[in-house]
DNA sequence: TTTCGGATTCACT
DNA sequence: GTGAATCCGAAAT
């Protein structure tokens, strides 16, 4: 029934250019958790945004190197996921060198594999594009958590993987300045890309 | 040791 | 469109 996934694993020079030249280059790419409970479960990227290192007040890595994000200051490829707000965790894929601070928040996703388990993980969903049109309701969906924090993506074994299954980024996806940041604190920055007219998208400001 | 605020979501108006 | 829920990490004391 599922559809066959085939893609390539991206490697790490891939991931190893800063966070705005990578963030547009994710979209379209698929995002494959292993679910030791729930099996296999994929979703297309269709949002990300750019945290780049030292000089971006609102990155998590502006305040130097800490336990929380010690992952964002790793090599390139890894995943550095975060939780928020109390209740919330967020995935981020490792840009850049070894040692910048520099990330790809993945925003929202539009389901592949997997919905049946999504939906029950979800349940406050009222419809499949609400599934993962979200930062932390992506990891919710996928089943995403601390113990991901740190996950090497270019390992073919690894839980989660990323894979390139030939589609292309869009040409000319839509940029707007990032959700969720306090004034004057790279709430500035247009560092947030989607798929144009994707109904994964989340709710940010005028798209 | 205490305080502060957050890369959000959901229910409700 | 608005506000509550909810708790951890980091900075301040």
């Amino acid at each position: 029934m599922a559809a066959r996934l085939i893609g390539r694993v991206l490697d790490r020079g891939f991931y190893a250019r800063d966070a705005r030249s990578l963030a547009p280059l994710l979209l379209n790419k698929i995002l494959v958790h292993h679910d030791p409970d729930a099996g296999r479960l994929a979703v297309r990227i269709v949002e990300v945004e750019a945290y780049a290192g030292a000089e971006d007040e609102g990155s998590h890595g502006f305040r130097g190197l800490t336990k929380r994000n010690a992952a964002m200051f790793g090599p390139p490829g890894h995943l550095y996921v975060y939780f928020t707000y109390g209740m919330h965790w967020c995935a981020n894929v490792v840009a850049g060198e070894d040692g910048l601070s520099s990330a790809v928040l993945l925003r929202a996703a539009a389901p592949v594999t997997g919905i049946e388990t999504m939906r029950t993980r979800r349940a406050a969903a009222r419809t499949d594009t609400d599934l993962c049109s979200g930062p932390a309701r992506l990891t919710q969906a996928l089943g995403l958590a601390g113990g991901h924090d740190g996950t090497d993506l270019t390992l073919t074994r690894a839980a989660v993987r990323l894979l390139d299954d030939g589609v292309p980024p869009p040409t000319d996806p839509t940029v707007t300045t990032r959700v969720g940041l306090r004034s004057g604190r790279g709430d500035e920055y247009p560092w947030r890309f989607f798929v144009p007219d994707d109904p994964n998208v989340s709710h940010g400001p005028k798209q």
